[in-house]
DNA sequence: TTGAAAGCGCTACCAA
DNA sequence: TTGGTAGCGCTTTCAA
């Protein structure tokens, strides 16, 4: 522990050869005898020798390892993401390194200026930066995730936000509701915006028109999703149908439902958009928009190492790939028709 | 991105001064005279040089970074630990590495031999190996979290188990209960062992048998206290209280509870070991026993940044932090004297 | 206050 | 098949 690491140099000496072939041996390149080989290695072995793969990173410009950068890890969304990624990168010999930046546009920015962010060979990022402009420097292979900026200059990974919200606006209109409400929080990012587009098209393309008052913003926390939903369903013409944007924004609906002692799927009927623990929980089961969380991590996964190991060939037009959502039709929304 | 990054020699070439110059500049030492530190430094803006800090790490042999390495990511008390961390961490000037081995002992070995693992300053271990062997061989500042072996020859944050269980047990006998059972998972680690000899050793100290029929052993998963929390809840003389000895089991049982019918606190009485989304969300809620997640992370951070920057003074024996839980009691035990 | 130069531990080219 | 050696980009003596 306190001794002077042994090195490659050490190995060399001990097994008479020269630090060469040494690491021709460590790296299992050909061009080496068995016989030196062996004794190599058997030196290797009684010297309890590691490589420094610092070193070697110096000189050949990769460490094999990829980081996922989230808003948050205490969010189910974010830690299947990172899961995905986790495991198709294990599987091409890359270690991911997790850092959840707290939403903070800071400490992002930190994160990428730091040793971590210099070092791994690509990156996988759901930001917290709200400019195209910001992408644009990152020097190194990026995969941008559910966040998308058009001008960044990278690849992306991301659902349909849009349709998803229009499926689910269309569910309660097609259950005969007209009084539709969506909570959700700041249109920084496009999939907030997009969710927010695609239930205000569903209500125009059938004839409504969407009240502002039916329209609650905030902070997409669950404390909002909590507040708003009471202020919904306590103003004198309460909306039948609301529609939470977000994970936690419906978990804070359904503890508000409850609280006021109204029966979902009955007295108000509710969508989320993707899944989480309440809506399953409660019963009837709240109905949901679901996104494939874990692919999304897997597909940023495959085509960021893809694009590392291919090197910068032509530099591309970037690519977005768009997954696809699905609407989980469970008891929570009422037949009014 | 693809031309050659500009190092500290261009910018000492550009700048007329030396690299030692430089690098002085760089880490904001003094014996530079104003004029060249003004000099160097607009030269850096001007070429927008970013320091190489694995080149750095070389030399002085260390990288600011530390890991902590967790069985999964998806539990909240994971999670929680970790953000406790990466706080103290950052303050510190430490970025912190999070790390996900599921539970598996080869990926934990594989994480540590890794690039990652060799070279950061200090790891926060929640460890999955099951030998005190494994964590003496980890030659650098490590604090073991949660889980703890004492001839590992590492420092430990931890909290009192079996205090916890005990207490919780002993709740169950103040009201009455007699037929008390508990759920838990394999005693691999002391968490767990030490939790079943609370509940065991109170029930031995007020006079009751423990009834190997009422302890339900499992895998510490959600499905498992659902399966056990409904078995016994079926038998012919179910228990009239259930500890569920960690979170998810915890779950499970709230969720076998609701599918019977069975009302929470009447009809069963529960308490829960950490504290979980759902324990608050029934009602009446469950009483569980409280530890204090986040201060786990924090105290162990401070202890592992403070024992690398010590350095390896004495050797001294390791120590072992154990902080409190807490019963919070909610409505989930009926007084049955 | 500044610079020259010797490393840190490894890889990869060129020679032998 | 092997070895010598010039880097990778930086820090840190030691001298000037």
């Amino acid at each position: 522990m306190t001794n002077r690491n042994i090195t490659i140099k050490d190995v060399a000496k001990q097994a008479n050869v020269s630090v060469a072939t040494v690491s021709r041996v460590i790296n299992g390149l050909d061009r080496v005898s068995e016989s030196t080989r062996k004794r190599v290695l058997k030196i290797i072995q009684e010297l309890n020798f590691v490589p420094n793969n610092m070193a070697a990173s110096m000189v050949n410009k990769k460490t094999n390892m990829i980081s996922v950068v989230v808003p948050e890890i205490q969010n189910p969304f974010y830690t299947a993401v990172i899961e995905g990624t986790v495991e198709v990168a294990k599987r091409e010999g890359f270690f991911t390194l997790v850092l959840s930046t707290n939403g903070d546009e800071g400490e992002e920015e930190e994160f990428l200026d730091s040793f971590l962010g210099k070092n791994v060979d690509g990156i996988i990022l759901i930001g917290s930066h709200k400019e195209a402009e910001f992408y644009r420097e990152i020097q190194k292979p990026t995969i941008l995730v559910d966040r998308y900026f058009n001008d960044s200059g990278h690849d992306g990974v991301m659902i349909d936000n849009y349709r998803g919200a229009y499926e689910a606006t269309k569910h309660f209109i097609e259950y005969g509701h007209e009084r539709i409400a969506i909570i959700d929080g700041a249109h920084d990012f496009n999939d907030g915006k997009d969710r927010f587009w695609g239930y205000k098209q569903a209500m125009l393309e059938h004839g409504f028109t969407p009240d502002p008052a039916y329209h609650k913003q905030g902070n997409w926390t669950e404390e909002d999703g909590y507040k708003f939903a009471k202020e919904l369903l306590q103003s004198h013409q309460p909306p039948t149908a609301i529609f939470a944007a977000n994970n936690v924004l419906c978990k804070g609906t359904i503890r508000a439902i409850r609280d006021m002692n109204l029966k979902l799927g009955e007295d108000i009927s509710l969508i989320g958009f993707d899944e989480n623990e309440l809506a399953q929980f409660v019963q009837p089961q709240v109905t949901v928009v679901r996104r494939p969380t874990r692919e999304m991590g897997e597909q940023a996964a495959e085509m960021l190492i893809h694009k590392i190991k291919g090197g910068q060939l032509e530099p591309s037009k970037p690519k977005k790939v768009i997954l696809d959502v699905e609407l989980m039709k469970c008891g929570s929304v009422k037949k009014l028709n």
